[in-house]
DNA sequence: GTTAGCACTCTTCCCTTACGAGTGCTAAAT
DNA sequence: ATTTAGCACTCGTAAGGGAAGAGTGCTAAC
């Protein structure tokens, strides 16, 4: 229902805000090369434009500036795919080609170069384990009735967590309890841990253990515990160099949001596999209201394991935003699973 | 050499800058009641005290506010210790009464408190094992040569670490060395671990383990890395409300120093044990050279275990920092020696 | 349909002015 | 010899008033 030329136009405009930050004017834009119309051609159409809600008027003799609809159109239909340049390109392969011992390195890693390679703040959630498999459970009786419960994993990485045991149960049979679960549950990834546990080892416990409900019960709070995503931020004072953020009371505010790290985790995942951008009021979270966030899954073996993000004015530079971001989501999977082989 | 008038001028033009944050006039002061001066000779006085270098103009026609040196003699010879109120007292006992798994919660705790109680920006570097014991050690292989390395406290604390084991060194031997550990090592405190390692362990291992060379020199690394100082922040943002952050550039700057553990660490220890203050330019640590720092340190049993620190603006509200400083100090070591005789 | 022209609107910058807070000095009072 | 009243002076800040510049929207001509 836009002329081309209205597209032509509100792309113009778009780009060109996204650079200077400022409300772009008719004159500018009839300045591009490749535009051969006269400013007044381009007021009618951004008058339109303006009526049709893509644009906004900061006061009545500014320029215009989009709308959220503006970019949201901007972002579906106009954006022309960035290409990462050599140099990018070149800089995250060698940042990224450090040989790492876990894979939560290679999350921290890819945080920090995003928030580097757009200068925004980035957050990436993951797993601090997730498809590494069970290597060996432990029970260290610390003093009474508590007891440390260590998870290691076949990738090297450690989890561990005190737990209390009521007096009933016998120090025997927790021996038991323990040897079972190695006996079964080596080589098992740690996010079906909690399945397996209700399905094949309750019964088999059952057998050979009195009191197993309770143990079963604290086993498989230590197990799911062990799915929750953690929050990696990259940059976080980045966004502070942005003009819209010129205003102390603001950046306190979302300086404050990031400490709280499962507030982030709950706004910033996205149901849907894949890329996804949430502009200005799209996010249903509000203190997110007049940012853009900017969501990609990385997966290993075709699964979900976390997420990327990009947290930005939603004046953002989509274009390199989105192509680093395609970037990223595959290369970690990739090197994900190159570990994974290793 | 300060006359008596003098000193109480003094101190009524730093109390009255540290709580409203404006240069203070000479009518200003004359007006208090307990002052019986006229403005003119309450001048005089401060046109010597700037003469003596403890205050100074921001502009010809200001009032004064106090030099680093003004600050500093205030602090040194003028306080007046301030009591901590029934509620702040009240407070502090009831956040702390919790209980507390691990002494790393005490901390994290604390600084949280501090920060709150001086609505400034908390510091406190503690280790993360102290005098905790050993309980029990592991080394569990991974893959050919890698194997993780499991140290378990008697509080409940777990650190753990991979390690490259050169082809050379049996697995048989490996155990035979984990063995030899946990039955002499345990009960030791973390800190004489490295040690104990090199007088008593070696010997006996030279005994039983070939190559035993390089697995002393394996352990006594991860030995020596359990000693490090770990940071802890609270209210990173507090400071952002103090009006003299009111510019986002400088703001930028403090924070993403914040993210610099190891800076912090070194630039915040100080080499005295109880109380110090360093303001302004005393600190020798540029970015800090407008800021106040405030330090004390806690202790088990009579030996150092951490620093507490507050970051603040130099017009700091040293009486209430000073006494909450005090408080906090005594009372964690407290709380840490109460649980360490649990 | 396009564009030149022009009046109109707003913001921004700069200048002036007025005011207030505060100082420093002098001369008088204690 | 101190203290203080008085007053001129300095400087920062707030308020007001153009003037300039950027940009729009409308009209009328191309």
């Amino acid at each position: 229902m836009l002329t081309e030329r209205q597209l032509y136009i509100l792309k113009a405009i778009v780009d060109d805000y996204i650079t200077n930050a400022e409300p772009v004017g008719s004159r500018t834009i009839s300045k591009r090369e490749d535009i051969s119309f006269s400013p007044a051609t381009i007021r009618n159409e951004m008058s339109d434009l303006e009526e049709l809600g893509f644009l906004e008027k900061p006061h009545s003799s500014a320029g215009r500036i989009p709308s959220q609809k503006g970019y949201r159109y901007y972002v579906d239909h106009l954006l022309s795919p960035s290409i990462l340049t050599k140099k990018d390109v070149s800089e995250i392969r060698s940042q990224l080609a450090v040989q790492f011992h876990e894979s939560e390195q290679v999350i921290q890693q890819s945080a920090k170069m995003l928030s580097q390679l757009t200068s925004y703040t980035s957050i990436v959630l993951g797993p601090e384990v997730f498809e590494s498999k069970l290597q060996q459970l432990q029970m260290i009786p610390i003093s009474g009735e508590q007891a440390v419960v260590i998870i290691v994993t076949d990738s090297g990485h450690v989890e561990s967590q005190t737990v209390q045991f009521p007096e009933s149960v016998a120090s025997a049979d927790v021996e038991k309890v323990v040897n079972i679960l190695n006996e079964k549950l080596r080589g098992v990834p740690i996010y079906q841990l909690q399945q397996k546990l209700s399905q094949e080892i309750a019964a088999v416990l059952k057998k050979y253990v009195s009191k197993y409900e309770v143990m079963i019960h604290t086993l498989k709070d230590i197990f799911s515990d062990q799915q929750q995503e953690k929050v990696y931020y990259g940059g976080k004072t980045n966004i502070l160099s942005q003009p819209e953020f010129n205003d102390v009371e603001r950046v306190r505010n979302i300086l404050n949001l990031f400490e709280e790290d499962a507030v982030i985790s709950k706004h910033l995942r996205s149901e849907d596999q894949g890329l996804t951008i949430r502009i200005g009021e799209e996010n249903e979270f509000k203190p997110f209201d007049d940012l853009t966030i900017v969501t990609a899954t990385y997966t290993l073996e075709g699964k979900y394991i976390g997420t990327l993000g990009i947290l930005g004015p939603t004046r953002m530079e989509y274009p390199r935003v989105i192509s680093l971001m395609e970037y990223f989501s595959k290369d970690m999977s990739k090197l994900l699973n190159k570990k994974q082989r290793d």
